[in-house]
DNA sequence: AATTCGTGGCC
DNA sequence: TGGCCAAGAAT
């Protein structure tokens, strides 16, 4: 089955049932709570052990949600334990330096996730004695936390019965429902609209029938995740198959084109005493661009001709792949050996105009906010070593 | 409403 | 030296 499929494909529309007229909310064509059973029960036999799951701490629940936006949850599982063991509280988060944050978040990208998930630790810190609001609502005015990431945290750690739309529940709508992508503010509110029918109650007591919705919120997206794929969609297991419009198809709208540049950046060691020293340089703080971190100086692309570079890799952002070349430059301290000459190094060729660069431990990189870039540099020319929690989190 | 923000892994 | 997209949010 392929994903894209013209519009006009669509079937007709289900007879009408349990919609009221003048409703947002698309005709469903089954019951919501049909729907929620056989959901439910195909979660709880199926849904993965993840960390963040089964845990009564609406702290970690809400450092997941901010992890977990625009990131794969392979990737994000090594860096939610990490973060855990070093801020374990919104107590300790909120006395932690922005430094220290962004070095744990250097690689995940997305760094303004990062700022405003400590600025939003300080704030609930300091106005709100250290407790998360419970509602979606005021959830929704920290900083970081939007329409989602709100819904998502009052569901799983409150118990509220909000529906999260997140690209897996939009995909699995559309498809179970037979419409098209639509980017639009009012397609948007539908499909919430939709999510929110499907959506159980707030459970009262323990005698509650159904699902809690922060299960059913997590079946939805789990059932994207796992079986409802983008490409090839695994519909002879889904548990909802029979109530689906189209198995597994449905037109999407099409995505910019992907730009390609190429770069060099320099590597640049040096020897003090026991130590190896390697160069980098500081981003600007007003940069939109991952402002403050640090990265290995660039080269403009002439300074490097007729040289080799030591590393060739490719580092794809949003939509664009760069193509990047690291050329290593050895310095010698004086007293050592006789310095080459300073014309032919490539150290002369970093632009020096807005140059914020320093000379930084190789010992210390562990520690610093690194650009993905310069992490995953200095880890392949094994300048630095690859932390614990890479290590195994790539099969 | 349209852009921009990072990165990794898979095909 | 492609393309795709992931538990989105801010501007």
């Amino acid at each position: 089955m392929s994903k894209a499929t013209n519009a006009a494909d669509k079937q007709p529309a289900a007879p009408k049932r349990g919609n009221r007229p003048g409703e947002a909310a698309p005709v469903l064509g089954f019951t919501a709570a049909g729907f929620r059973r056989k959901l439910g029960r195909w979660y709880r036999e199926h849904a993965r052990e993840l960390p963040w799951r089964g845990v009564d701490d609406p702290y970690a629940t809400w450092l997941s949600e901010i992890m977990l936006q625009q990131t794969r949850v392979a990737t994000v599982i090594g860096r939610y334990r990490e973060f855990l063991l070093r801020f374990p509280t919104i107590h300790d988060l909120a006395a932690a330096d922005e430094a220290d944050v962004l070095a744990l978040w250097s690689g995940l990208g997305y760094y303004g996730r990062a700022r405003m998930l400590l600025r939003g630790a300080q704030f609930v810190e300091c106005e709100m004695q250290g407790k998360l609001p419970r509602t979606a609502v005021e959830l929704r005015t920290l900083p970081g936390v939007g329409e989602y990431t709100a819904a998502a945290i009052a569901s799983i750690a409150f118990g509220e019965s909000a529906a999260v739309l997140d690209g897996n529940v939009e995909r699995v709508l559309l498809r179970l429902l037979g419409e098209a992508e639509e980017k639009s503010a009012r397609a948007r509110a539908r499909l919430v609209a939709t999510a929110q029918m499907l959506t159980p109650p707030a459970s009262r007591g323990r005698a509650a029938k159904g699902n809690p919705p922060g299960d059913h919120n997590q079946a939805m997206m789990e059932l994207g995740a796992t079986l409802c794929l983008p490409r090839s969609p695994l519909c002879l297991q889904c548990p909802v198959m029979d109530l689906c419009r189209t198995r597994g198809e449905h037109a999407t709208v099409a995505r910019a084109r992907m730009q390609s540049r190429t770069v060099s950046h320099l590597l640049a060691l040096r020897k003090r005493g026991v130590a190896t020293e390697v160069l980098l340089e500081r981003r600007p703080r007003d940069a939109a661009l991952m402002a403050g971190m640090l990265e290995l100086p660039a080269l403009p692309l002439d300074a490097t001709e007729g040289r080799e570079p030591a590393l060739r890799l490719r580092h794809a952002i949003t939509n664009t792949n760069y193509y990047v070349q690291i050329f290593t430059e050895r310095v010698i301290l004086e007293g050592q050996m006789a310095e080459p000459a300073l014309e032919q190094s490539l150290l002369e060729k970093i632009p020096a105009a807005k140059a914020d660069l320093r000379w930084t431990p190789t010992t210390k990189l562990v520690q610093l906010p690194l650009t993905g870039l310069a992490r995953k540099t200095l880890q392949r020319l094994k300048v630095m070593a690859v932390p614990p929690f890479k290590i195994g989190s790539e099969r």
